[in-house]
DNA sequence: CAATACGTTCAATTTGAATTGAACGATGAA
DNA sequence: TTCATCGTTCAATTCAAATTGAACGTATTG
């Protein structure tokens, strides 16, 4: 068992989701879809991963809110379908810049409240604000590389 | 308690390293000894943070493993200490741009196995990988930049 | 109007990681 | 050598998040 190479890697994308503090069952959604490569129902997605209904459900709304799955309802069926959009990595990395731009505001809001006899410290907090926040442009700006490459590539 | 802007950025820093799935007292530290400046003991860091010593000593060599912290022997004290790099955010970067990389590596393989039967899930998975790889050459590209920015400016 | 199929929510549980306290080994001091 | 100090390791515990099962609401079908 689980010498299947497609079940490896579906488990495998488990590990992988988690290791981002994603849980794992997202990982293997976003597997399942990927091999897929078309719309499939939440009843499929906890059917073929043996889970429950609720965590497929919970799972793939969070992982559509970051934009890595796209609902697809199929015509004739009420049922919701997901599927992977073409380049998962790529929104995973456009939310990344998201959460660092986040971050650096939240840390030079907290800098800015240091009272004046930690000068310094404030001047060393402030200077790792900055560096979230260029690294959030940075990322959206190879974001947008990416996506040209993508395009060119077709 | 805790509207001490200080405790509150420690603070903050444990939820930040949570998100990213590093044990919240990684964060802890960080905070601490980005606000000190300066080198500190394993016993001071413990008795700040109202941290054990063993979970003290695990985080930061785990830190330090990572690059975001270095050790300083103090001269005369037999005590380890540790203090922030200059630029930790620079560092943790660095040690994603290694994590995808592997991850690239990971996924090519796994999709190497797939069956004929299979053969456009495996391009879609090739596809995958191939971004996990051009991200790990964006992230050491934009390490570098910083790195140089950096060195400009002093 | 039932009756069915579906997605969501919520309390309860399970699972896994973080944290601790205690024991240990090593290193330097006396 | 003996004593004290420090860092690490490991089993036990605590804690938080993931997962589940069941109940519910809604929409669709016949």
């Amino acid at each position: 068992m689980n010498r299947d190479p497609i079940e490896q890697f579906i488990e495998q994308m488990g590990f992988m989701t988690q290791d981002d503090g994603l849980p794992r069952i997202a990982g293997q959604v976003l597997g399942y879809l990927l091999i897929e490569g078309e719309p499939r129902t939440l009843a499929e997605i906890s059917e073929a991963l043996s889970v429950s209904k609720a965590s497929a459900s919970t799972n793939c709304r969070q992982l559509a809110d970051k934009g890595i799955l796209t609902r697809a309802n199929t015509r004739g069926s009420r049922a919701d379908s997901y599927m992977a959009v073409t380049n998962p990595a790529e929104d995973m990395l456009a939310g990344m810049a998201a959460r660092y731009r986040a971050r650096a505001r939240a840390i030079e809001d907290a800098a800015t409240g240091f009272p004046d006899s930690h000068a310094e410290a404030r001047a060393r907090v402030t200077a790792f604000a900055r560096f979230f926040r260029t690294s959030a442009d940075f990322l959206e700006e190879w974001t947008e590389r990416a996506q040209r490459q993508m395009a060119d590539s077709e």
